[in-house]
DNA sequence: CTAAAAGCTGACGTTGACGTCAGAGGCAAG
DNA sequence: CTTGCCTCTGACGTCAACGTCAGCTTTTAG
């Protein structure tokens, strides 16, 4: 398939995707003319690399890690880089719950004081 | 306390609380030359406005919000955004632990490769 | 055949949360 | 008093992941 239709099945931009090109995220083939074309596979990598970057990783930590994604191979100085980022992702769910809560009191509160008919301050 | 003080009680840089002061996040009093002082209270307000940076929220978001986790009143449109962002901090932990497990599948398998012996490419 | 739609390569613009530097003033210790 | 650290206000710099525009070629639909 062409970059369009890629962008539209994984819901990414065109540019997105020269963009992961260009940080050597994703590869394509070339028709003669010079444009790009990618298997199938490829919006399911695309889907990857957008889940990497939604979890905080950058362009330069995705390029390393993504064939262990991908292959499950792993060796040595890449499993301290795994591990680091999953420290970190872990830290980061568990700021994320907190502020949940946060935000789930605060909500319930609101709401039974509505239910109530308090006012509110609206 | 002054400005120094609270940065290194709350981990954050002296540009960063006074960029908060900027974005009408963080108030302080200022003595008769012009320097900022700050209650305790202050570092656990720092400490917020961190998590919610860190949860996604931006500083005109938090500016809007941060009342209601303070004082625990909410009125009806800032309701609204509160729920919002609840949806969308509930969305991005459904990413990160989904990202936690392929990383857990990774390091797991790559470990007991380990153990067992094999080589993991290194 | 032809016009619209899609693709290409630069290259500059954007946004948010600060970093950093300059130049000047304030404050406790010796 | 002065030395050294802290603080002040601008104001420009940074970085990452794209957005956007220009100018041109390729592909597709009618």
């Amino acid at each position: 398939m062409r970059i369009g239709e890629l962008a539209a099945r994984a819901s990414v931009s065109v540019r997105a995707l020269r963009y992961y090109e260009e940080q050597n995220l994703l590869t394509a083939e070339r028709s003669p003319s010079g444009q790009r074309h990618y298997p199938d596979s490829a919006v399911d990598r695309v889907q990857l690399i957008q889940q990497l970057y939604a979890a905080g990783l950058t362009s330069r930590t995705i390029v390393d890690l993504l064939p262990s994604f991908e292959t499950g191979e792993v060796w040595a100085t890449t499993l301290d880089r795994l591990s680091a980022e999953q420290k970190r992702v872990n830290r980061k769910i568990g700021e994320l719950l907190g502020i949940r809560d946060r935000l789930d009191v605060i909500i319930t509160k609101a709401t039974e004081a509505k239910i109530a008919g308090r006012s509110c301050r609206d």
